[in-house]
DNA sequence: AGGAATTTGTGCGTATGTATC
DNA sequence: AGATACATACGCACAAATTCC
């Protein structure tokens, strides 16, 4: 079951078993686990690895240590529970809409110079068209690094990327940096994407980074600044 | 020098010793720390031990590792202070810039019907031409509320605007929201600020309130995306 | 182009300290 | 006081990424 050479550091395929395993029910919120020694040795690992997956839950906000104690499972969401949407940031002039995303295109590419710095040598490019209620606003194109996940397709993806980040790629998006300017809409556009004219087309350079600031995919936005507006909460 | 019993973990007083060290300028940003054997060895404790400490500071964001190749120092994150900049998001694409401002015009002015639900019958309006390091790059057009203080004339006004909210018309903004898209420059541009063309001239509107929760201000800004963006940091 | 050397990442096992029960 | 459980610390082996020759 916990296979170092196929995928995932072994630390992190406990991680996610055991968020599996909370969220399944098979422990609530203020149990107990079992003890290190005992769980390192049923999951077949040593103590060592096991601590380092049960920090980064900790981190995560998901479980409580105490030493002398025990790890205990905490209640889901103690303003921990951010919504896939939450670094979502367009929103129809006139007001709300439901965010969706339509896959343009998806393809495994050598890393462009840019990002070569912070991305190992290849990288996955998502683009997609993105929707709010049905009205197609933006392009978006997304890059992340291939190198722990080297076989993905597009139907390995859900709508919800940073969802799938979590699950899937064993990371999630902790913060990012924007930077909204102006630009040209991109060669790829697609039919359904039609500023009226080029000069009312926005555009959003995307830095985002793990808990461990280490950097997570870049993305560039292309969105019709006609229908639409980057909204920003600042408190 | 590092002693275990006496008061803080080893590993802790590494990160403390190596913060200091790198805050004195011993370590500058971009530099590459020794190995972890070597500065393992010379601390005299054990390669463990240090790498707890530097997953430390990679966490606060001081450091970045990279596998194969180094831990290298980051540059200081400018997250931490808060100044009156605080809420000015507009940066140089070439980075940085020290932000200042030149009135344009001030006037007393009947209360746009647009803000009428939330400013009383008269209010002030003030425009004023923005610059990073002496480079025009916006245009800015603030109103707020006249009641409190009828009698305001231009040189009362100081640069820092949310300074001079908080000293003269006691209160202060706690938090706002921008809403960025595209735009025309309005009339009353300046001779200074001339954005190459219409189509690369971005617009923010933006409303703040105080911390009771009533709006201090509205404001549009225009600014020129070849020079500059506007940048947000989400977390 | 390729291979060796370097450097961090992962994983194992163990011993001891310290807080809790 | 004793048992239990997590925290810290040491040391080693190998994997993976990068760098350099």
């Amino acid at each position: 079951m916990l296979s170092a050479s196929v995928s995932l550091p072994v630390y992190l395929q406990i991680s996610e078993l055991l968020t599996r395993e909370i969220a399944a029910g098979l422990y609530a919120a203020g149990d107990r686990l079992p003890p290190e020694a005992e769980l390192a040795k049923t999951l077949g690992v040593a103590v060592g690895t096991l601590r380092k997956a049960l920090s980064e839950l900790e981190l995560r906000g998901m479980l409580a240590r105490r030493q002398g104690s025990g790890t205990y499972v905490l209640p889901a969401g103690m303003g921990q529970s951010k919504s896939v949407y939450e670094f979502f940031k367009l929103e129809l002039i006139r007001g709300g809409g439901l965010p969706t995303a339509r896959v343009i295109d998806f393809q495994k590419i050598a890393t462009p110079a840019a990002f070569q710095t912070d991305l190992s040598k290849h990288c996955y490019r998502l683009r997609r068209l993105r929707l709010l209620s049905d009205t197609p606003i933006a392009l978006e194109e997304i890059y992340f690094d291939a190198q722990s996940h080297p076989h993905l397709k597009a139907a390995d993806l859900g709508e919800a990327l940073y969802w799938f980040y979590q699950e899937r790629l064993g990371f999630w998006i902790a913060s990012a940096e924007d930077r909204v300017g102006v630009g040209v809409v991109p060669d790829w556009s697609v039919q359904d994407f039609a500023p009226a004219v080029a000069s009312v087309c926005a555009r959003v350079e995307r830095v985002s980074r793990t808990s461990k600031n280490k950097i997570a995919e870049y993305s560039i936005t292309w969105f019709d600044a006609k229908r639409c507006r980057y909204v920003n909460r600042l408190k």
